[in-house]
DNA sequence: GCCGATTGGGCTAGTCTCAGACCATTGAGG
DNA sequence: CCTCAATGGTCTGAGACTAGCCCAATCGGC
């Protein structure tokens, strides 16, 4: 935690790995995190490699492995495309072990911690900045959706929640950010058994966050996701124990 | 903002550049962050490439293209090495524009959006944990070299206290989060002239964020960091009009 | 039933990047 | 003064990645 702390902070690798895996981890998250919806089909190949910065021989390698993977499903022709089949699994103890064992526990302390902080921020900052009326109405239909949303569409529609909160900054560093930080985590949530309790409990959470953003407060706007989000992290930890 | 938004955020480019050009970027983020002094030594090339995940080929042309810009002094030989000779420019309102022409008026305002998010939550997330003994002594350590500098080091220590406080969390994503965020914006804090009232200003703001840590008060820290990245941005905004 | 637009599938030549080995220089210490 | 360890400088062959082009399949609409 000394000086070399700080040489290892901004000397860390400059590549997580090559552009195949960066690709299929990119895809991976799109999935996972429902941005492309179970059934959805990705963008057109050509589209979507010039999006990545990748040359479309690489893009085609990770949906072939996704594709083996069982996450997509091709298909040739007019109005073909790479459809998402993956299905959010059933939670389940078994396979959170399994996630966690994939990271190692410092790994996923940090990511819990970088996701509290990002995500806290994010509201914060949107407390504080002035919103005008399509934006209060969107933050509000986002919580609408939620609150209708069934068992299977829940997850999906919680992510969407609360990526939008980071979206409505306008800073896209800060939406990629939270974005990066809930993948990290999210194998893990979705291992977490939805009980009605909770849920409960998570509306009236998510109704603190926007009440407080609409209100204008930013401290309560951050305490409130930091409240949120230190539950789901203490049921997880719980749940792993 | 709408659906469409997230695809913006998932998909975009795996990759900012070529490895040469990431390359460049991180060590000119050590250099002008401070994490590596003027007259400091860059470590040997073979270990170098190893921490950032790349031959010592594409290392070398890195640090190359660093010696031929005037910010490395590379010597052979034993006890020789790339030393940093870059020193920050002198604060001037040309420099200024230049660096924010250079980045386009739309990205300054991500940039500093995602520093005043990830830095408030960092310090929230810090106020929040137990800190042991060195942890706490750390900080003040920091507090007190950063009152203690002369104007020659003052931006650098400033830094370095600012980043400490995302170290201290204990995740290496927060840090290097933030790292990143101040490195977006060091041109343009570089530019701005050191008052003494602002650093009068920023010196109580400091104390402030160190005592809402030791304190453990998450919200009070948190508001500390936001008033005074607020200020600093706010200068910057004035100091541009 | 054919046509054309859209989309995935595949090939090639060229560039970037890497791992590893070997050479050249420097300066502290014997 | 010589030696030797540490460090930058250079080369080479192999693999990864890219841009660009053309082929193949599919389906709506004429």
């Amino acid at each position: 935690m000394d000086e070399s702390a700080r040489l290892m902070t901004v000397l860390r690798p400059v590549r997580a790995g090559n552009a195949f895996e960066e690709t299929v981890e990119r895809l991976l998250q799109a999935i996972k995190l429902g941005v492309v919806p179970p059934g959805g089909k990705l963008p057109p190949e050509r589209e979507l490699a010039v999006r990545l910065g990748i040359s479309r021989v690489t893009l085609r390698e990770a949906i072939r492995a996704l594709s083996d993977a069982g996450y997509l499903d091709v298909r040739r022709g007019r109005y073909g495309g790479a459809f998402v089949t993956y299905r959010p699994p059933e939670p389940d103890a078994g396979t959170a072990r399994q996630a966690v064992n994939a990271m190692g526990p410092g790994e996923l302390a940090d990511a819990l911690t970088f996701r509290l902080a990002v995500e806290s921020g994010a509201a914060q900052v949107l407390a504080a900045s002035e919103l005008d009326a399509a934006k209060r109405e969107l933050l509000l239909r986002r919580l609408d959706e939620l609150n209708a949303a069934g068992l299977d569409d829940y997850r999906r529609l919680d992510t969407a929640f609360h990526l939008s909160i980071a979206e409505l900054t306008g800073s896209g560093l800060l939406a990629a950010a939270c974005a990066d930080a809930r993948s990290r985590v999210s194998d893990l949530l979705n291992a977490i058994p939805m009980l009605q309790v909770n849920l409960d409990h998570a509306a009236v959470q998510h109704r603190a966050i926007v009440d407080a953003i609409l209100a204008g407060d930013p401290e309560a706007a951050g305490r409130a996701v930091a409240e949120h989000l230190e539950g789901t992290a203490a049921l997880l930890r719980g749940f792993l124990a």
